[in-house]
DNA sequence: GCAAGGTC
């Protein structure tokens, strides 16, 4: 037997699909996908089916000095134990095996994994290896007729990746979690990708906190020609350099101009200056401009992702990792976009085929593992709109890519006034204006790819020497803006610059430091504990935070790839690196342990507390809720409630009243600003134990009453003012305030309430007894029709036969019930007791 | 319970 190994199922069904010419027939070896015909088998893995870690008795963070991990050994261990078995046993069948992984450096590794799974059992069997770029027939039939040999240096320079990765990563994390005390799930990680990934955050945030803003002004007038055509138009100079400026840095100036201009009625044009640009189609899509374009319809980077991971599996689209932005040369575009021509893109598709000739745009780089995304003309019938909104943007994009590019006609006017002020330039005669205007005079790729910007901005024909009036004029006041925050999409592009992480990788990286509590919000924001992990890797271990370790790592990978370095050479000289590291900073265990502490409670602190002046934390309880307590605890047992719902994020906000600051619990799509948790806690005390009228239990004997209460958890209840010896309860809802009418309930004597949401209007509760009565009688009714082949008119009917619930249901004699039941049969009865079991 | 890299 032939035993055929990919990277994926994925790629395993469609090679055994072209190699078989469609004959291969899917079966399961260990649970596996394994696709077989006339003496062939195609097994996928899922990647790296087995990793790399230490051995089990270095396992305990306490008991293993960090240190000794840079000497360890490291074992290599299944990770997909079911893989690896099915593996296995198709190798002691097997008379030939060829490697069909991904062809590149991760993909060869992968390969290497098999090859020595396979060896385990098989010291002879002869072991081949198939590249190709793309799965298509062509390439697929040409690698598996011309196959090679393992390339064992490429694999070995992965293989050092690993050893390096895993030795400093977790070397430095066990350092800094256990010189800080954390060793839960609130570790304290560093990696080659995620530190200078942070760095990048955290340098952004020095930058924008260090920044000074400038005061500066601009001046407009409007422009208007005789006819009436007009247009804004803008004050500039020239600088000590010669260049044109619009920006006036000293106020006197810019008054002075500002005057000036406003006491001028008309300016002369001066120059009128015409020049067609074209503005070329995007390159084909890899997985960072992906993201990017995603982004720019909402999308976060691990959101976009795992859409194109699902269009990706459906057949949708081609695989969505990758970094290549060249089409492979057998894909035939006009073949491809003639696939869409009987759908909804059919009015794209004309257009575009009524080119003479369909010359796809190129990217900078070329890979030989999977082509740049695209779709692969397969029509979806079963996507949601978000799944339908990114599949659009990878159809319109390849559209694009096809199409012809668009050309512009720039036209630049400059209007003069005549005068003797005083111009920041330093009292040269008369004042300047211009304008700049932009007109789209082919549209080419625009017209099928939406998503780039193609606005025009509308500035009229004039002639030089025309005579325009000044109206409007207004000196608008500015000052210079922070850097911005990367986004992810920008953070994700800027790592690839870098050369950081793998397009695989990137958008989990960015997740990782979520999850991590080093960043915040969207845009990622970093927190102290962030900062201050970037400070003492700075410090003490700048190599983890800095692009240059994986710049000096590719570099190595290439040595061994070439054969001029070998795997030993480069993980010792590693090795060595870090031993240095930890030299000086075993030394500065405690001090790097004391500012990570610190700077993770500044992250959790709200405020002085009202108490004992102490800081107010956010906590968490051993419930896994959130509170606020008090840093003074155990002496202060002064604690806030939080809302249960979300993860609680401190803004910049602060209450003016108590100088908290103020929470925002999120959540998701149910994200909410709670506002100051004491302002909170005294509206709900403000609003507790408001009395609404007897207890139904215990009124007429004890003299119970009703209160709406607030509890401490953040819910809310109407309750006996005797509990805990009564625990009558009634519920209420969660958000919004509640108003005591003066209306009364007939049945039960209690005020109707009236619920104000935040934003909703407000709704009449009614009475809470009777409110309840009509939830309870809402879940009762519903629950026979859980089963399935029971509707709602069916219920009724059974109900009012007697039975209350699936209990009562499963119970029943299905001949009696079909008996007293009109249009029930027997029969039904015991499919519907079937189905409730 | 550490990393980063595959894949789902």
């Amino acid at each position: 037997m032939e035993l055929i190994v990919t990277e994926k199922d994925n790629a395993a069904r469609r090679i055994a699909d072209i190699l078989s010419d469609g004959t291969a027939d899917a079966d399961r070896v260990n649970g596996v996908n394994v696709y077989g015909w006339g003496g062939k088998r195609v097994i996928g893995l899922s990647g790296h089916v087995v990793g790399v870690d230490f051995p089990p008795e270095y396992d305990d963070w306490r008991d293993v000095e960090p240190h000794e991990l840079i000497d360890a050994p490291i074992d290599t261990e299944p990770t997909q134990e079911a893989i690896v078995a099915a593996l296995r046993r198709l190798s002691r069948d097997a008379g030939r095996v060829i490697i069909a992984t991904d062809y590149d450096r991760e993909g060869e590794l992968i390969g290497k994994e098999a090859f020595d799974i396979v060896r385990e059992v098989d010291e002879h069997v002869p072991i081949e290896r198939a590249r190709f770029s793309s799965i298509t027939e062509r390439e697929v039939t040409e690698a598996f007729t011309n196959t090679g040999e393992l390339d064992f240096d490429l694999a070995a320079a992965g293989e050092a990746r690993q050893t390096v990765d895993l030795v400093w990563g977790a070397a430095l994390t066990r350092f800094l979690s256990l010189s800080a005390g954390q060793l839960g799930e609130d570790f304290i990680s560093v990696g080659r990708v995620q530190g200078p990934t942070l760095k990048l955050l955290v340098d952004r945030e020095r930058e924008i906190e260090a920044f000074d803003p400038d005061d500066y002004w601009e001046l407009f007038a409007d422009l208007t020609k005789e006819a009436g055509a007009g247009f804004e138009a803008q004050y500039f100079y020239l600088d000590e350099d010669g260049n044109e400026a619009r920006r006036i840095w000293e106020e006197a100036a810019a008054d002075d101009a500002h005057e000036a201009l406003a006491a001028t009625e008309s300016a002369a044009v001066g120059e009128v200056n015409r020049r067609t640009r074209t503005d070329d189609p995007p390159a084909p899509f890899n997985t960072t401009q992906f993201i990017r374009a995603a982004s720019s319809l909402g999308y976060s980077a691990q959101r976009a992702m795992s859409m194109a991971e699902d269009l990706y599996t459906a057949g949708y689209i081609t695989y969505p990792r990758t970094d290549n932005t060249v089409y492979p040369d057998d894909l035939d575009p006009e073949e491809l976009l003639k696939s869409f021509s009987e759908t909804f893109f059919g009015e794209s598709v004309a257009e575009l085929l009524e080119q003479d000739e369909i010359e796809p745009t190129e990217g900078d780089e070329e890979t030989t593992d999977h082509p740049p995304i695209h779709p692969t003309g397969e029509m979806p019938t079963d996507l949601d709109d978000d799944e339908w909104e990114v599949y659009e943007l990878v159809v319109r994009r390849f559209f694009a890519t096809c199409a012809p590019a668009a050309t512009w006609e720039h036209l630049r006017v400059v209007a003069g006034v005549e005068g003797e002020v005083g111009l920041p330039s330093g009292g040269e005669r008369g004042l300047s204006l211009k304008a700049n205007g932009k007109r789209l005079l082919e549209e080419g790729y625009h017209s099928v790819y939406p998503y780039s910007s193609a606005d025009e901005t509308v500035v009229p024909d004039v002639e030089r020497g025309e005579e325009l009036a000044v109206s409007d004029v207004h000196l608008d006041a500015k000052e210079t803006q922070p850097p911005r925050r990367y986004g992810q999409s920008r953070l994700i592009e800027t790592m690839e610059e870098m050369g950081v992480g793998t397009k695989s990788t990137r958008h989990n990286t960015i997740e990782k430091l979520y999850d991590r509590n080093y960043v915040e919000s969207d845009p990622p924001r970093p927190t102290q504990l962030a900062r201050a992990v970037v400070e003492a890797a700075e410090e003490f271990a700048d190599r983890i935070v800095s692009e240059e370790m994986t710049a000096q790592l590719e570099a190595d990978m290439r040595a061994i790839a070439a054969g001029e370095k070998g795997f030993q050479e480069v993980t010792e000289e590693s090795r060595e690196m870090l031993d240095t590291v930890f030299e000086e900073l075993r030394e500065s265990r405690e001090e790097v342990g004391d500012h990570l502490r610190t700077s993770m409670k500044a992250d959790k602190i709200l405020g002085p507390c009202p108490e004992c002046g102490s800081d107010l934390l956010v906590r968490k309880s051993r419930y896994g809720s959130y509170f606020v307590g008090c840093d003074g605890y155990p002496d202060c047992e002064y604690t806030l409630p939080l809302p249960s719902t979300g993860k609680p994020l401190i803004l910049d906000e602060e209450c003016e009243e108590h100088g908290l600051n103020h929470v925002k619990m999120l959540a998701g799509r149910k994200t909410f600003v709670h506002g100051c948790p004491l302002c909170k806690a005294e509206e709900a005390d403000a609003e507790a134990d408001r009395i609404i009228g007897a207890c139904p239990e215990c009124g007429d004997e004890e003299g119970g009453e009703l209160a709406i209460k607030q509890l401490r958890s953040g819910s809310r209840l109407v309750g006996c003012t005797r509990y805990p010896d009564c625990d009558y309860s009634l519920p209420l809802p969660r958000r919004g305030e509640i108003e005591v009418t003066d209306e009364e309930c007939e049945e039960h004597g209690l005020p109707h309430l009236v619920v104000h949401g935040d934003d909703d209007e407000p709704w009449e509760l009614g009475c809470p007894i009777c409110n309840y009565r009509e939830f309870q009688a809402r879940e009762a009714g519903s629950e026979l029709e859980t089963v399935e082949g029971i509707g709602e008119k069916t219920a009724e009917k059974l109900e009012e036969a007697g039975v209350e619930n699936v209990e009562g249901l499963k119970e029943a004699d299905p001949d009696d019930l079909a008996a007293s039941v009109e249009g029930v049969s027997a029969g039904s009865v015991r499919d519907w007791q079937a189905k409730a079991d």
